[in-house]
DNA sequence: TCTCTTGATGAACAGCGTTCAGGAGACGAT
DNA sequence: ATCGTCTCCTGAACGCTGTTCATCAAGAGA
């Protein structure tokens, strides 16, 4: 079994050498158990062993402590996660929306998101599994709102543009670690190493029966991941610039214009 | 316990009426179990009682058949989930590139794609979830880059184009079916009923705090999902129009030309 | 010093994916 | 018709998961 912190801090009463026993009425504190303290232990689980391997048990071992007791300050696992979640947005800071330079206060925050997506392991596992928004986000989605508006979008496409970005980027982020998980599993093989695998893979294919994805092997896996992201992100703001331009010429502002001149997809029942 | 296919089969062994007793020398066959069987059944039961409860027991039970059986023909649940992905992209039909038509053809295939995530509940959680990709879908891939090189893309755009339109496509469906399972589980609101109940919320947030967020409030909830999953799929398609659009003005093609023209982007696309 | 409150404990439950020794039916050979 | 073999499926088990609950120890107040 583990030694729990409990009773890791009462061993404190043990002889201690002098010049480092406790000065003062200041005792050995109980380090209580506390939300923050759990999160704190989930990332430290979640960067060690991975997302399919981050575990009640685990994190509790993590704190050296007995699992059900991070049900006192946790209601459940899903809870947990999606505290970490909500602590995933604290440091990022916002962009003021700027008529003059929203293309790169937008690449700006993309590649900001990408890079804390990346900064702890699977966490765009946990980013795409959580409801689709936290009160944490909301600054968060108000000022990438103020950016579309200051670009000249019309409302009805700030919208959906806030759909494409964001799925873009956790998308990126999510494909990313799973091809990081897959080659961890059959490891022995480098990042780059997979991906010229599967670029000569590509290449190698029947060029009649796939014709453009033999030719473009290269063009696709050839390249830095931040190239292909960089352009991904390009490709988005040259669409919405394409909207504000349009917008600019016909005068169409906050108005609430439906359609985007077809429909054809069918509308999810509700049941 | 469940009553086994296999014991059931033997169960015509009782007497049965003549006219329904099998006829010749065909016997009551034994059924026996195929990985197309088990795939079937997996999606009855995903259908049914959704991802999160979709096991290896619950398949086996669908079956009436012993958990251990499956194992016999499917080497784990991974490989279930994988087979079930492959299926799923069997019956869609594809794109014949055609540069009068690629923003129509795009658009049919995100459409057509959403409709076949719909189809089955949480699909996307699995799509999102399985590797990048499947033989299967080589042919899509193939048809999808054709699509673009006819709408005259860079290569180099061309490969980061099919992140931006799969992760959209994507991430859309999965953020559909997590408000769809969200809902379920707090039930008795409707689909229709949840989005108002959110438009109010971001309506009646302090303006002063998110001014953008309570004014777009409307703009973003009250219109179908189809609409604004139209109007992303527009801001892509546009989006690679201004790339088009640059490389036939500049004369670019397959070249390999690097960055990303972090200054660019300026001209009015033609679309 | 005694009680009360707070909070961690460890055992338990139901369910999960996966493995394995065993058994039952089907089939060819005798 | 009986035997042996071979193919599948069975049932029990292992170790893991999230979650609950009665219990008990430590710290604070009287």
């Amino acid at each position: 079994m583990f030694t729990s912190a409990y009773t890791e801090a009462m061993s404190d009463e043990l002889p201690t050498l002098p010049w480092d026993r406790p000065r003062g009425r200041t005792r050995p504190p109980r380090i209580p158990l506390t939300r923050d303290r759990i999160v704190e232990a989930a990332y430290v689980v979640l960067d060690r062993e991975g997302y399919d391997r981050l575990s009640m048990r685990m994190v509790a071992a993590e704190l050296g402590v007995a699992v059900s007791a991070l049900y006192a300050h946790v209601s459940s696992k899903d809870e947990l996660l999606e505290l970490m979640y909500s602590r995933f947005f604290a440091d990022m800071d916002l962009p003021d929306p700027d008529p003059e330079r929203w293309r790169e206060q937008l690449r700006d925050y993309a590649r900001a998101a990408l890079a804390k997506l990346r900064s702890h392991r699977d966490m765009a596992r946990i980013s795409m599994g959580s409801v689709p928004f936290k009160p944490e986000m909301l600054p968060h989605m108000d000022a990438i709102l103020g950016v579309f508006r200051a670009a000249g979008l019309p409302d009805r496409v700030a919208g959906a543009a806030g759909d494409v970005l964001s799925t873009f980027v956790d998308g990126f982020a999510l494909e990313e670690s799973m091809w990081q998980d897959r080659y961890r599993a059959t490891d022995e093989l480098t990042w780059q190493g997979m991906r010229e695998a599967l670029e000569r893979y590509f290449a190698e294919l029947p060029p009649e029966r796939f014709p453009h994805l033999t030719a473009l092997s290269h063009s696709m896996l050839g390249r830095s991941n931040d190239e292909r992201f960089d352009l991904g992100v390009e490709i988005i703001i040259r669409g919405l610039a394409s909207f504000a331009a349009e917008a600019a010429a016909t005068g169409e502002t906050g108005g609430d214009r439906t359609g985007t001149g077809e429909t054809g997809a069918t509308e999810r029942p509700a049941g």
